[in-house]
RNA sequence: GGCGGCGUAGCCAAGUGGCUAAGGCAGAGGUCUGCAAAACCUUCAUUCAUCGGUUCAAAUCCGAUCGCCGCCUCCA
């Protein structure tokens, strides 16, 4: 059974579906008005990571993230370009989906735009002004705060706290510092929608209760997001939808912890944030994606050159051995015999444990998406069939084909789930790692130096072999002399 | 000021009451290798920021202290 952490209630709580066999979950987009950095990658990274994990659990997942694609920065960055609002959000959703799909990031199953809600958040504001909590200054329209009881119970802090720590300018038409707004009335030039206020355009919380509603229902089972989006807007979001409908919002609240630069939080506002897409012209994005995987979630993790490296270094390790499966299962066919009759007693341990994979994976993987824990586990069994494959000579030919091809579906199975190691060995240390424009040689040149530095071996001239290997070391290629004969990879 | 979180080896990072404190990187020694690399083996925290307390038993619970971070304003 699955626990996860809910900042609701700060606890490890066991997950109960609303339906069962059924997940109903929404993560917080983006707001489109520029590229979006590393921070915005993990959330995505993450929250990807557990709705397949429902899914791999055989639940039925609907999993909607949206898009804000209305907003004063939206609104100013169209202004600054002399171009449209509308252009913007179009130009940097590209922009994102882009950045997912190199990422690996699944699609959503719905990725709602707020802008193609309106009627939707506007029925919602009209629900809230009926039943009291809200009202109506010129045109703009509040949710007074004070009107929902439970207000605060998210984040863990009651009115008088905020109130004494308010140090916002305040806007002289609400009622309370603390209310907020439902419905912003248009000033001209700016996007504006028709409503029973006037013109105008929606506020930021209202979008996520109205898309949630809409494709969710009024009661879903998990929302997620960053954790500075605790305060205000998961707050203000449980606020204005239960008001409304009269029903708990969301069971289970999920928050991940930021990226952070030398400990400081990757933010716009500090400008220490790097985009996606940068990045990536850097590494490759299965390194982001198991450098954002080998930390919990919730905790803090820090960008720096060092743990991308420690992230490559660590699929340098699992493609070796992948590299080593393959190369001994090249060539033979399955062995059509039964496991138990052909596995010797020293072996059998090691099987046990290929076959086990799954089963501690999901262990991992049910103790609030310890993705850490999880990969920690993966390389754990790296080493033991790295060791099998070092002894394998000695082995019976069957038994080996067995052990090796169950621990590559093994590895196989959990790395879906993940989204990493599934790719050929071939290509991560050669397309993967030239796209990181490290070698400064064609491919055909070097496969060409490594002849002639083999034919060198052959006639025992280890000068010419030295110099040859010196030569390709300095255009960033490292050769390898295996007993299958030699490989190279970058540096 | 209010609220929340964190502090585990040189570095990254699991572990939240009880077997030998996962895993990786780096380091040291060894096997292997024409030389290398990789891989494997051995080694690498008597100790979990500090000090007290609770308990038969704590890195894990409680209190205090120090340090760091986040939210309280747009923020994943």
């Amino acid at each position: 059974m699955i626990k996860i952490y809910n900042t609701l209630t700060s606890k490890k709580e066991e997950f109960a579906p609303i339906t069962p066999g059924a997940v109903k979950m929404y993560a917080c987009g983006v707001t489109v008005y520029d590229y979006s950095h590393l921070g915005h990658a993990r959330g995505a990274v993450v929250f990807d990571v557990i709705q397949r994990y429902f899914r791999r659990k055989g639940f039925r997942v609907t999993y909607v993230r949206n898009f804000t694609d209305v907003d004063d920065k939206i609104i100013n960055r169209a202004k600054e370009e002399g171009t449209t609002a509308a252009e913007v959000a179009q130009k940097y959703i590209q922009a994102y989906q882009e950045d997912m799909a190199r990422l690996g990031v699944s699609r959503a199953d719905v990725e709602p735009r707020a802008t193609g809600h309106i009627k939707e958040m506007v029925e919602v504001i009209k629900g809230l002004i009926e039943k009291g909590h809200a009202y109506v200054v010129d045109g703009n329209v509040f949710f007074r705060v004070a009107s929902f009881a439970g207000y605060g119970k998210l984040s863990k802090r009651n009115l008088e706290d905020m109130q004494a720590g308010a140090r916002v300018e305040v806007d002289e038409r609400k009622n309370d510092p603390l209310d907020f707004a439902l419905w912003k009335a248009s000033k001209p030039g700016e996007p504006a929608w028709d409503s029973p206020w006037g013109p105008g355009r929606p506020g930021w919380h209202i979008e996520c209760t109205a898309m949630g509603f809409k494709h969710l229902g009024e009661t879903f089972d998990i929302h997620a997001g960053g954790k500075d989006l605790i305060f205000p807007h998961h707050e203000n979001e449980i606020a204005q939808s239960e008001a409304f409908s009269g029903k708990r919002f969301v069971n289970y609240w999920l928050h991940n912890g930021f990226v952070n630069i030398n400990q400081e939080k990757m933010s716009k506002s500090l400008g220490n944030f790097f985009t996606i897409r940068e990045i990536l012209d850097q590494y490759d994005a299965e390194i982001v994606r198991l450098f954002l995987l080998s930390t919990h979630y919730r905790s803090p993790i820090d960008f720096s050159d060092g743990n991308l490296k420690d992230a490559r270094a660590g699929l340098d390790r699992f493609y070796t051995m992948k590299e080593g499966i393959k190369n001994y299962l090249a060539g033979k066919m399955p062995p059509a015999v039964r496991p138990e009759q052909v596995i010797e007693g020293a072996d059998r341990p090691l099987y046990e444990k290929i076959l086990n994979l799954r089963t501690v994976f999901e262990e991992a993987m049910d103790d609030d998406f310890n993705t850490a824990f999880a990969i920690g586990l993966i390389y754990d069994l790296v080493r033991d069939v790295n060791k099998f494959i070092a002894e394998v000579e000695g082995k019976r030919e069957d038994a080996a084909y067995i052990i090796l091809s169950a621990a590559a579906d093994a590895f196989d199975n959990v790395g879906k789930t993940l989204g990493i190691f599934l790719r050929d060995p071939e290509e991560w240390f050669k397309a993967a790692r030239l796209g990181e424009g490290k070698v400064s040689l064609p491919m055909e040149k070097i496969e060409e130096y490594i002849h002639l530095r083999n034919e060198a071996r052959a006639r025992k001239d280890w000068a010419e072999a030295d110099r040859i290997r010196l030569v390709l070391d300095e255009a960033g290629v490292a050769l390898y002399d295996r007993s299958g004969g030699t490989v190279w990879k970058p540096k």
